[in-house]
DNA sequence: TTGTATGCGTTATCAA
DNA sequence: TTGATAACGCATACAA
């Protein structure tokens, strides 16, 4: 491997010069730079940035901590999604990535936080990570800046982007509320999500805009799972027969819960409405089409990244950022006969 | 930040004693290690990978390659699936994972043997290139270990891991050739994909196994997406109206094929039968569900981890690995009346 | 069992 | 415009 040592006695000028050449500062001899370049480009040479990140005390690295970059988040689309709109960004800017798996960290004794002090990322990404996540602390005391995805957190060198679930919780019972629905089903996320928390917020809210009350037994957690969300809904559907519709915290529990409903012989939508969240590519492809609440996943994780590199390049403070949801309907609700 | 030079110093032994303690060596005195442990935790101490990586030669870092992890592929699944499959087993090992985006590489000067180099990645894993990308000239060049992955070309430092598609697609055909159709259309990917080729010569053995001569005109390229296969199909469909199924060199282009069908009123699959390839999530999820071939996406990216980190922590050779397809029936086929 | 000295490849400071 | 030298944080050969 060449160094610019190698380029340097080559081209008979030293290491100093050489770097300087190279980086393309002006107080080098325009002779003296072609003949380093040409000798450079001879010698084949690549810089190490490995050294050019310990003396400048940057690695113009990115931390990527996905939590759930798995088989069954692969099928869900939302963690990609997002993933793949904080790719988009960075791949623009003098960035890369590095990908810590927060899964099956059992075996690694190392905790996020050291990862990525270790591997001195300029800074972070979080995302996925549950409320009571020990993490969540780990990073706030550490000064590493950080931006959150679907976490409300922010302090000197944190902040987030998240979408306004409560709005969208909110919209899509007052979506069923109009459609002559009074006995509204919940199947929330767990109960370790920000999300849930805002979702069931939404829901709430709604309800006491028609004066409904809110009761209890009228949601289950389905853990974001298909199969978890398959089995509250049988058994939602079972204690609380007079339910007519049912809002899912995500489209894949709800495409778990119109399994449980078919299975029950209810017709979706005559016999159940169901509304889903998120706005995965399956939703609009299964039959009935899922009426959900789309968020753009893409825009959560490019904004999430254009606002972490805006503080560390330009120095701006961290943000708090909350993406518009929609409603789309579909086919998966109807009015109550 | 804190060096083991504080801790040295803090501790009253010197920087050497310190490596060695903190990197498990025998020939340091219990209480010494004691002492420096304590030092270390009490001042907050991370070893500074850069500097080590710098004095070792190598990063303990690998590179991931990815040529289309979009929007786009996240509505496939298959990239992401793959991606999800490498990280998985790399989750397990002292490695982390470096993300470089060779999509939007317009911007960057650099090309991705020159990011690997400088970033001194310690082996590569490459998909979704093409046949034509000038990386793959480069790479073979260079002596960067590497596995690719559907990409049949091996050497020295290069591995790579597959599936077996000439048999699949065959399979494929065959199985619609046993339901009694004789006119059998293909979407293929496009040109510059290895398995695009690999899939047209197994659809060609199936019909010459059947005594059918091949004909030009009933294969399209459908670049993998859905709507350039809806528009491939829809010409398809007009051109050779005898054409009574169509086999889909991947599922996505297989919904393009079956909505293009159904615009132009042919029922699947009583007026045309389709097969995918692949089995993303979708497939069994639309209506009609799709038949398909299926890969294990997960295991092709584990498996193609797995063999990078065999061939750098113990110096096996590159292998060639080729995995089993699956042929999945389901509702998209039926036997011709 | 411990310490001294050197080097990894680069940038930065200062003097020439 | 250029070069000598130190420094980044760590590991290691060698000496003690």
């Amino acid at each position: 491997m060449t160094t610019i040592k190698h380029i340097a006695s080559q081209a008979g000028v030293s290491v100093t010069t050489v770097s300087r050449a190279l980086n393309g500062y002006s107080d080098v001899n325009a002779e003296t730079r072609k003949k380093i370049e040409q000798v450079a480009k001879e010698l084949n040479y690549s810089p190490n940035s490995l050294a050019r990140s310990l003396v400048k005390n940057q690695s113009e690295t990115l931390g990527l901590l996905v939590s759930g970059f798995n088989k069954e988040s692969v099928k869900d689309g939302f963690t990609v999604e997002v993933m793949s709109g904080i790719n988009s960004y960075i791949a623009e800017t003098q960035y890369d990535l590095v990908l810590f798996n927060t899964d099956s960290s059992k075996q690694r004794k190392k905790t996020y936080t050291q990862l990525c002090k270790e591997r001195r990322v300029d800074g972070v990404i979080l995302q996925g990570i549950k409320t009571d996540d020990p993490y969540l602390e780990e990073v706030m005391e550490s000064d590493i800046p950080c931006v959150f995805i679907d976490i409300p957190v922010s302090s000197k060198h944190v902040g987030y982007v998240s979408t306004d679930n409560v709005e969208g919780a909110r919209n899509a019972v007052l979506h069923l509320l109009e459609l002559g629905h009074r006995n509204i089903g919940m199947i929330n996320g767990h109960k370790q999500a920000f999300v849930s928390k805002e979702r069931l917020e939404g829901y709430k809210q709604a309800l006491l805009e028609y004066g409904i009350s809110f009761k209890d037994q009228l949601v289950k957690d389905g853990s974001f799972g298909e199969k978890e969300a398959y089995r509250e809904t049988m058994s939602l559907l079972k204690e609380q027969p007079d339910v007519t519709s049912v809002f899912c915290a995500s489209d894949l529990m709800a495409i778990g819960a119109i399994s449980a409903a078919k299975q029950l012989n209810y017709c979706v939508p005559e016999d159940l409405s169901v509304v889903g969240y998120d706005d995965i590519p399956l939703s609009s492809y299964i039959s009935p089409s899922l009426t959900t609440i789309s968020q753009d996943k893409f825009a959560l994780g490019y904004n999430a990244a254009e606002m972490l590199v805006k503080m560390l390049k330009y120095q701006q403070p961290p943000e708090q950022c909350i993406l518009k949801t929609e409603l789309k309907i579909r086919s998966s609700t109807s009015a109550t006969s």
